[in-house]
Formats: C-alpha cells, sequence, structure tokens
RNA sequence: GGGCGCAUAGCUCAACUGGUAGAGCAGCGGACUCUUAAUCCGUUUGUUGAAAGUUCGAUUCUUUCUGCGCCCA
C-alpha cells in the first residue's frame, strides 16, 4: 500500500467516509475570527492557568473566550481519544487540542478520518498545556472541529520536509507548505517591494504601468521574445525594458515616474538569470547620475536595516558594509586593477585604455585578443575602442571591485551606452554608473540622453550592428526620437534588479529561490 | 555552448571490488486523554529516471537520451 495511487487511493476513501457521516470533506463558508498570530499576540506572556491535576482531566482555560481559527494540519500527533495538531495559517502555526470528551463522540469519529495536510476549522477556547521542558505551549482546545478540505496527497516527511530542489521549485505549493524559511524569503521580497514604493512615493514619484509587448526592441541590449497579435497580425516582442516609454512620460512632464514590473530576455539560464525577471525603473527630471548615487545609497541603507536587520549583512559567507560611503571606482581603474591582480596579462597601464591604438597593441602583445575564451572572442569582434574597454571589464575588471563594499563603477564609453547622455568634459563616456555588490550588477544609471541628433545617430549605430549580426541591439525608435525633439528635461534614471536584491538581503544562492515560479523545463 | 556531478519507496536516505534492494517517516491494523520528530506492538510498499549494450547475473560497468544541480564560457 505504499505506491503512489495507493496512498491517494487511501485518503480518497476517507473523502468517501467523511461524506457517509453527513459531513462536506470540502466544505465552505467558515470565517475564521482570528489567526494564528493574533492569538499569540493576545496572550503573550499569560501565566499557564492552574493544572486540573488529574491524568485526563480536561485543561483550565486561560479564557472563556470562543476563538475560531482555520488552517492546515502540518503536525499529528494522537493519542487514541485526544489529539495535538499543529495548524499552519497566513500568520503562522497554532496548536489545537481535540479530545473527545469535549467534542463529543459524533463529532469524533469525523475526527479520525482528519490527518496530516488536511484544513480544518476549529471553535475554542485557549489555555498553556503543561510545561515539560521549559515552557508550555500555547494551545487552543477544540469544543468544535470540521474538516473544511480534506487533502488526498500527503505532505512530504514531517522532520526533513522536502529538499529535492527540483520539486521544491516545480511544486512550490509543496516548498510553502513545509519550509517556513521558504514563506519567510518571499514575505521580504513583497516588503522589499513595498519599501521600495514607500521610499519613492514619498519623494514625489508617480508609479505607472507601460506596455509589456513592444514593436520595437529598446531600452537594453538584450535578445527579446518574439510574439504575434492575431487580429492585427503583428509581430511583437515581450519587453527587455521599459526605459523609452518611461522617458516619454518625462517628456510628458510626469518628470518622476517609477514602474515595478517584469522583464522578458531570451538569455540562458543561471544563479543570476530567469529570463523573466522583475525590475524596478525611475527617472527623475532635474537630476544626475550622481544625484542617483545618492539616492541609491540611502534606499539600499533603508532597505538593508528593514529586511537584513543592519547595513552590516552577510551575504552567502562575504561580509559586505552598507554603511556610508560607499567607493566610486571608474570603470577604466577597475581594469588597470584587474591587471595588476594578474586577471588580465600586466602591463594594462590607464595611459593604454585611454589610447586606442595602445590597447590595439597591448592586446595583440598579450595575446589576449587570441584566446580561446569569452574576452578573446568579444574583442575580436569589438568594433570600437569602447567596446573593447567594456569587454575588459565585464571580463576582468568586475572580479577586481572590492567584495566588502557596494561599489559604483562610473566612467562608462559612449559606444556601449547608447541611451546615456555624454559627458560633458569627455564626450568619449557617458555619465553612467553601474552598482556592484558582492560580484553582481545591481543598479544600473545614468543622465538621459535627451539630445534627439545625438539619439538618432546613435540608434542608427545600433542598427548597422543589428544588420552586421548583433542581435543584443536596439532598434531605430522614430517615435521616442520624436519625444524628444519635444524636449526631455534634464533627468536621471536606474533600474534596480528586484530579484537580484531580494537574493542579496536574505542570503539566498539562486536567482530560483527568490522567484515563486522559475522557468523549467517541462516535466517529461 | 563546454565540463563535472546527481537521479533508488509518497518524503529523507542506505546498499563493500557486479550476486536480484533496505531503514526512518508517511500509510495500514492495534494500544494510548498534556504531545513537541509523541511513544509502543504488528505490517504493506519499488519498472532503482528512460532505452540499449557487456555479463550466467546490472542499482552497481558502458553508450545514448531525459530532468535537475554546480562550475566554466
Amino acid at each position: 500500500m505504499s505506491d503512489e495511487r495507493e496512498l491517494i487511493a487511501e485518503r480518497e476513501k476517507k473523502v468517501e467516509e467523511i461524506r457517509a457521516l453527513g459531513a462536506n470533506p470540502y466544505a465552505n463558508g467558515f470565517s475564521p475570527t482570528h489567526t494564528a498570530a493574533e492569538i499569540a499576540a493576545k496572550f503573550a506572556g499569560a501565566e499557564a492557568p492552574p493544572d486540573a491535576g488529574e491524568k485526563g482531566a480536561a485543561p483550565a482555560l486561560l479564557s472563556d473566550e470562543h476563538f475560531k481559527i482555520a488552517g492546515r494540519i502540518v503536525a499529528f500527533r494522537g493519542f487514541g481519544k485526544a489529539a495535538f495538531v499543529k495548524l499552519l495559517d497566513r500568520t503562522g502555526e497554532i496548536q489545537v487540542w481535540v479530545r473527545k470528551d469535549l467534542i463529543g463522540d459524533a463529532a469524533f469519529a469525523l475526527w479520525k478520518l482528519v490527518e496530516r495536510g488536511d484544513f480544518i476549522g476549529v471553535v475554542g477556547s485557549p489555555t498553556i498545556t503543561r510545561p515539560k521542558n521549559g515552557a508550555g505551549e500555547l494551545t487552543i482546545v477544540a469544543e468544535n472541529v470540521v474538516v473544511l478540505t480534506k487533502a488526498t496527497r500527503s505532505l512530504p516527511e514531517k522532520f526533513h520536509g522536502l529538499s529535492d530542489q527540483e520539486i521544491r521549485y516545480r511544486q512550490r505549493y509543496v516548498d510553502l507548505i513545509v519550509n517556513p524559511e521558504v514563506r519567510e524569503v518571499f514575505r521580504k521580497r513583497t516588503a522589499i517591494v513595498r519599501g521600495l514604493r514607500r521610499f519613492l512615493d514619498a519623494r514625489g514619484f508617480f508609479e505607472v504601468e507601460t506596455p509589456m509587448m513592444h514593436s520595437i526592441v529598446g531600452g537594453a541590449a538584450a535578445r527579446p521574445f518574439k510574439t504575434h497579435h492575431n487580429a492585427l497580425d503583428l509581430d511583437l516582442n515581450m519587453r527587455i525594458a521599459p526605459e523609452l516609454h518611461l522617458k516619454r512620460l518625462v517628456v510628458g512632464s510626469l518628470e518622476r515616474v517609477y514602474e515595478i514590473g517584469r522583464n522578458f530576455r531570451n538569455e540562458g539560464l543561471s544563479r543570476q538569470h530567469n529570463p523573466e525577471f522583475t525590475m524596478l525603473e525611475f527617472y527623475q527630471a532635474y537630476a544626475t547620475y550622481e544625484d542617483l548615487m545618492r539616492l541609491t545609497e540611502t534606499l539600499f541603507q533603508e532597505l538593508a536595516r528593514e529586511i537584513a536587520g543592519g547595513e552590516e549583512l552577510v551575504y552567502q559567507g562575504q561580509a559586505v558594509s552598507f554603511a556610508s560611503p560607499w567607493p566610486r571606482i571608474p570603470m577604466k581603474d577597475a581594469i588597470v586593477e584587474a591587471s595588476r591582480r594578474e586577471l588580465l596579462p600586466g602591463g594594462l597601464e590607464r595611459a593604454v585604455l585611454d589610447d586606442p591604438e595602445a590597447l590595439t597593441r597591448w592586446i595583440d602583445a598579450s595575446g589576449v585578443g587570441r584566446r580561446g575564451d569569452d574576452l578573446g572572442a568579444v574583442l575580436r569582434k569589438s568594433e570600437s575602442h569602447g567596446e573593447r574597454v567594456g569587454a575588459l571589464f565585464d571580463n576582468a575588471g568586475e572580479k577586481a571591485l572590492p567584495a566588502d563594499r557596494p561599489t559604483f563603477v562610473t566612467e562608462y564609453p559612449a559606444e556601449t551606452s547608447p541611451l546615456s547622455r555624454r559627458n560633458d568634459a569627455d564626450p568619449t563616456r557617458v555619465d553612467r554608473f553601474e552598482l556592484f555588490i558582492v560580484g553582481r550588477e545591481h543598479a544600473n544609471a545614468f543622465s538621459e540622453l535627451n539630445d534627439p541628433a545625438d539619439q538618432r545617430s546613435r540608434f542608427a549605430r545600433q542598427v548597422v550592428a543589428k544588420a552586421s549580426g548583433r542581435d543584443e541591439t536596439m532598434d531605430y525608435d522614430e517615435d521616442y526620437c520624436r519625444a524628444l525633439e519635444y524636449g526631455l528635461p534634464p533627468t536621471a534614471g536606474e533600474g534596480i534588479g528586484i530579484d537580484r536584491l531580494t537574493m542579496l538581503l536574505t542570503d539566498q544562492p539562486s536567482i530560483r529561490d527568490v522567484i515563486l515560479f522559475p522557468l523549467m523545463r517541462p516535466e517529461q
């Protein structure tokens, strides 16, 4: 009787037996008056009532007040004519004590068909069970019990729970039932999103929703998912970023806007990447990327205090201090540091990175350009000095950043930032930063390019690159350029990945641990 | 995309160099009205991820496939 179907059949038999006793195994209309947490709060610190002493005697109550509670039985300890069960509701667990003498023979006959996994409703009053080792436990002594939903599949083993990662991700509902720490991660995720909204709302930002289906690809360097609208016979892309629509809204004089929503990028899966992921993007008129560095520091510190309990946190064993000020490192300095630390061949000085011809000579002399790895491949197909610098940073410079401090990387090359404003003093670079924490990109921000002529030429370069086979490029967005011609006020904008932020603040190793239903291959 | 690893009962895990699969929990039957992984007695349960190969014999060795994880890119 251990074949899975037989286990289910055993429980289905009980469903019928419940019906035979005149009860509904899928009953409706039971309205709880209290949650587990509310009762726990109400009787926090209560003294145990006087012990009745007699073995088998009904316990003295803390209060005559009747509480109606409902939840799933996650632990069941039976004693023949009595049982202790743990009821799980949305706020946590509470113990219930069911006694034959208190609920009566008829109800107890029904109770005998109840087991771990079932939902029940209970009416009863509180007591504190006899202290054995340490304190007694707050417990609702049942006067009445009803079956609300009979479960026909049994829960995973009570002690080890569910640890198979594949089943945890595929059957998240089971994971959430048996792993309290998983519930806590997702509770914190929601608290993070609420915290972001609170932070931005308090600063006069306006929350908006923009389209997720775009006919034009833009706002990031990524491959899109394709889809199709039948009635219009229109090919569409799932958005890779909301950026261009949000800036249109700044043109529309909204000035401060943000959107929290899903983006879709057709790329591989890893511990840091899920094809659909959630981003916050916000845009603030009359701000610069430097203003956003200060804002970002404050935002992350506030969230760390609320979610992680302070500005000193530990991510997967790595201590990280959020205390101000956060280091700011120009991209080229990070590359020089990588060379110094032999993450790259030596001799890569700042002067070399500043001079396209010197960099070409260094790439040839060091052999990096002939390497079979990703860096070699990217360098060979790079068509500009800026792209080469960006490739050196992505493949080595990142690794030379401080591990124990959030770090702003600044001075990005213009070629890899087609939507960013050029730096006034050095037009080959843009007013942009990315925030790196524990080696991962956590935010990307820049002062926005609002010169329509410059924007048009940068879109044109993207189109040329796409024509030459690059698929992670943007389309020419004519309407966006038209919007810029109406005037985008000086504006800075930023994107923050909510999934990675949640990983960081809840110390989770994989993005799949902070997404309720991560993308998986279909079963079978 | 490349490399490494994992896949055994519903769940968590065993099974030495190849000898026909076990435990705990869950389930089932019984005892039990203060338990905390309740306890005690008895007891059922398997296409060892799939397919093929080597072998007298494969959970174990080989190949392919599927799914998952990790590392690299």
